[in-house]
RNA sequence: CGGGGCAUAGCGCAGCCUGGUAGCGCGCUUCGUUCGGGACGAAGAGGUCGCAGGUUCAAAUCCUGUUGCCCCGACCA
């Protein structure tokens, strides 16, 4: 990065988007492609990041009485092809497990040998083997509901892949779960969807539009599908979460049956739900600006980062020594009902470097503290979610004291930018032409379009149309407004109050 | 999987057309001067030029093959 560059990450946003992302990941030092086609590799910062979703979802699973287990990375290729919509879904980029040893070839180069009987798919999601556990699991209506989630990497072999939107392999969450009733199933699918959105809006300061798909972007195999949209900005849709109700279909392939209170056998209704490190590119495009990452205090690793400023060698150990003990005061704080994570960073680094490597990395809270700081008893701090240069001073004790409300002034304010501008860049389409309009803008920067509300018939062929003419998908059926029933601006038959937008 | 591009120091690139001692910027190390801020100077460390063949007295450079990456399409919970 040159010294006189206006923005820390180069392009900016209405430069090259794709590529400031790109940037900004590297500029964070979140992540990183790999060796291995496809694959990334997470950095401590971009883990640190995860970890924190990882913990607060893990949280709220628990608190709707799931429980954590683990279930093995490979499936028998046989159960796979159970369910018929879920092999058309997924067979195709499926890693397959042939060999189970290798051996010195002629020439010397390790061979695969040991060819297995029956070749191993690489989980791309676990339906199927966690279906055939459930079988062993459930006998009883006494045994359900089933509530398991499990924490795992999955693979799906992607053509073109982005760090953390879409890569060969990735970390998620999936729920599965089991019920003796439909209702019950159809329940915990919205249930979880809504503790996606809540965690989604609250935690990540990442509003949503929570809604159903349609019957083209359904999850192979299930029933209904549910998601979570959120806008980035590029205006584009990501899709940042799913839930799905799978009905009978995985219960039937996988044989889940269960005694009811009434003696008759019946089969289980089963949902499974899931969100991923994706969540990291969605955090990253919804707050982040040109000078680098923002991060919602919620899930900063470090909340506040302390900056010593020892310009002359005397007063350096007490400028250390005062960084050290409002450290340790500023732990005494709570936020969101934990102590604050605070960090001072004493490395040996010149300041502006030091500075600029923080604003990078997202870091909500600077503090300054230098010989002037000291005297005065006052602290020097900037908040990330404001310009580089706009510092505010205070006196040390009520700094202190305000901490707390101060992040929580971060958190409130990021959250209403991103909101105001995924409604600035939402509309009403009441026609066609209105449709080709606003999504006909020509691409600046690979930015366009944005989010627009219409009554669509939900014909799939239709829908399929749309996409090839105009790369735009239908996001979901909000459920907000799902009783409605406006007539479709293509068909004028009755339809669905739907969202349209470009996706990720 | 189609079309195009690229592969040379940790990162970004030049050199290739016209074969002849492997270079630049940033970063890194040391020293010095600076420093309430993305500094300056000096001295250093670091590369079998993606890989495998071939042509040649001589290959980063020419030829063939191969692998990987990027962009555009197609595909995509």
């Amino acid at each position: 990065m040159s010294a006189n560059a206006k923005t820390a990450i180069s392009p900016t946003r209405s430069e090259d988007y794709a590529e400031w992302y790109q940037q900004v990941i590297k500029a964070a030092d979140l992540a990183e492609t790999s060796p291995v086609r496809g694959c990334m590799v997470i950095k401590p910062w971009g883990y640190a990041i995860w970890e924190r979703i990882q913990a607060e979802l893990d949280r709220r699973f628990k608190e709707t009485g799931h429980v954590n287990a683990y279930f093995p990375l490979f499936i028998p290729m046989s159960f796979l092809q159970k369910e018929a919509d879920h092999v058309d879904g997924f067979a195709k980029e499926c890693a397959v497990v042939t060999h189970s040893r290798l051996e010195a070839g002629p020439d010397g180069k390790l061979v695969p040998a040991g060819p297995l009987e029956e070749p191993l798919i690489v989980r791309p999601t676990s339906e199927t083997i966690i279906g055939e556990l459930f079988a062993r699991w459930v006998q009883s209506y006494r045994d359900l509901p089933l509530l398991i989630n499990q924490w795992a990497n999955v693979v799906r072999w992607e053509m073109r892949t982005r760090l953390f939107l879409r890569t060969a392999e990735f970390l998620w969450q999936e729920g599965h779960t089991a019920h003796a009733t439909a209702a019950e199933a159809m329940e915990e699918t919205r249930k979880m969807l809504g503790v996606y959105a809540d965690f989604a809006d609250k935690y990540m300061a990442m509003p949503v539009v929570v809604g159903e798909k349609t019957a083209g972007e359904r999850f192979p195999g299930a029933v209904n599908t549910f998601s979570i949209e959120a806008m980035m900005q590029d205006r584009r849709a990501l899709q940042a979460g799913t839930s799905h109700f799978l009905g009978q279909n995985f219960s039937r392939s996988s044989n889940i049956k269960f005694l009811s209170s009434e003696g008759v056998e019946e089969l289980a209704w089963t949902t499974s739900w899931g969100v991923s490190t994706r969540l990291v590119g969605g955090l990253i495009m919804t707050h982040s600006d040109d000078d680098g990452l923002v991060l919602p205090p919620t899930l900063a690793p470090s909340q506040v980062v302390i900056l010593p400023v020892t310009p002359k060698e005397e007063t350096r150990d007490a400028v250390l020594a005062a960084c050290d003990q409002l450290a340790a005061e500023l732990r005494q704080q709570t936020f969101g009902g934990e102590p604050l994570r605070v960090q001072v960073d004493k490395r040996d680094l010149r300041g502006g470097e030091k500075t600029w490597g923080w604003i990078k990395k997202g870091v909500p809270i600077r503090i300054e503290i230098g010989p002037r700081d000291l005297e005065k008893d006052a602290v020097c701090f900037c908040r990330r979610d404001r310009g580089a240069k706009d510092k505010q001073f205070t006196d040390r004790s009520s700094f202190v004291a305000a901490v707390s409300k101060e992040l929580e002034s971060i958190q409130a304010c990021l959250h209403a930018r991103a909101l105001a501008f995924r409604d600035s860049n939402s509309v009403e389409v009441g026609s066609e032409e209105e449709f080709k309009a606003f999504f006909a803008q020509p691409a600046d920067a690979g930015i366009h379009g944005g989010f627009a509300y219409a009554g669509f018939c939900c014909d799939p062929e239709l829908e399929d149309q749309i996409a090839k003419a105009y790369k735009v998908t239908v996001r979901n059926i909000p459920l907000a407004t799902a009783d409605e029933t406006p007539t479709c601006i293509f068909t004028g038959k009755p339809g669905r109050r739907v969202v349209f937008a470009k996706a990720y």
